[in-house]
DNA sequence: CGCCACTTTGAAGCACTTCAACATATGTGG
DNA sequence: CCACATATGTTGAAGTGCTTCAAAGTGGCG
């Protein structure tokens, strides 16, 4: 389904790659790789894993529990994500769960720091990724913050548009959308209640489709406008 | 007043750093540096600065602003921390201001990272340093989506003070904050005037005293659990 | 078929906002 | 050093965006 190298695709929307880091990326790809049914937990808050791991297909999400129950996703893995790279002994301070059934290649650090310093095209390409990701939580601290509830939606969906598309996981202004409406309450500081309501009001003004778990972006400059969104923050 | 090596202070908070690393860290901060008065703006959004920016002295905050001139303070900034290190072309995507007088030193990438390379203990501090600060973030991004305002001021309050801890920059379990009522509101995502009477109720809870920008925690753990405050994320 | 997860809608409530006014510090120029 | 202007803090009253509670509808899947 997903090209096998979402990795190399994301790679080198950042930097121009030449074909030895693109082989180079293939073999790192060919590592043990592990395959997860959807909703299945992956890494677990309070975990010190020791390898490197990425996502390569399928959609996943971090989050935050707090003691009482309460719930927060502070963000969603695609294709290409870096999911975790272990540095010193830092403890992992959220889970990762899948949310469609997903692919991870699990790397030694052992094997990837070399790679990474003899491949110094990649060493920037994943160091701009690593900038975008952390511009991409600073954004949805803004969101949270600042937006109402129609602006955070909307910005949400705007922005995962401008993320599917360079890894073909987009078709024209649609994609496919496996975020239930609870798990959207979670990303977004709502309650599933006013989710609905507000994705109601959107498609009764002809905004957005969203049909089996499709999202279908129907007027992508009125909502951008609507919803305060500006890519720049998504490249360089 | 803070002593010349606040950096070298927090790099040893995360790992053990041997006579030589230290001299190398006295000699960085040697370099060009700059005072800013308060409220001044040092980083732009948009800018692409060229040099490593490092917080010696005084409290920076960093902030977002919407068209439409809403504002979020995504961070505060205290002795030690990593302003901004650049990567490739990426544009800031935020602005850093000042919060009191602070002093900066900006250091030439050629010359940081034959430093940072040179220096494995210190390389391993550094990103410590940099996993706390993203875990830092998306704790506010839990605050701001999760917690009630009550929680989100006092978890703030807790946070800070175990941060300024390991810098010498609290004082038992009160510290100098000098944060007005209006950038606590642009940091908690809520207004003024609710800002104002959350503290009204901690103050007549006896949780905190502040006053003449000096917060007092007057009962830490009783704050701690009511704002549901859990230092794991602050130190591996 | 029947279960369970997800979606949808209504009605009532509340945490926080908005608006407005005043009080108190902070700073600045004459 | 005072007079004035401006930033910051404080309080009240009214409004609202979102939540809470409750119930029913829909769809996928063993």
């Amino acid at each position: 389904m997903t090209p096998p190298n979402a990795l190399a695709q994301r790679l080198a929307s950042w930097t121009p790659l030449d074909a030895d880091a693109l082989r180079a990326i293939e073999r790192l790809c060919a590592m043990p790789r592990r395959r997860l049914p959807a909703r299945r937990e992956f890494l677990r808050e309070g975990d010190r894993p020791v390898q490197v791991h990425i996502l390569l297909e399928g959609w996943a999400c971090r989050q935050v529990m707090l003691p009482d129950g309460r719930r927060q996703i502070v963000g969603f893995h695609l294709p290409g994500d870096l999911l975790w790279s272990p540095v010193g002994d830092v403890r992992l301070d959220f889970s990762v769960l899948a949310l469609t059934p997903t692919t991870v290649v699990s790397i030694p650090t052992g094997s990837f720091e070399p790679f990474v310093s003899q491949h110094p095209g990649i060493a920037e390409a994943l160091a701009m990724q690593e900038r975008v990701s952390q511009a991409i939580q600073r954004r949805w601290l803004v969101n949270l913050g600042q937006r109402t509830a129609f602006e955070r939606i909307g910005h949400l969906f705007c922005e995962l548009l401008h993320r599917l598309e360079p890894i073909g996981m987009a078709k024209g202004q649609g994609f496919a959308f496996p975020v239930t409406q609870v798990e959207l309450a979670e990303a977004t500081g709502l309650t599933p209640v006013h989710v609905n309501r507000v994705l109601r009001d959107m498609r009764l003004q002809g905004l957005i489709g969203l049909e089996n778990r499709v999202l279908q972006i129907l007027q992508f400059s009125a909502l951008a406008q609507r919803a305060l969104f500006d890519p720049g923050y998504l490249a360089p």
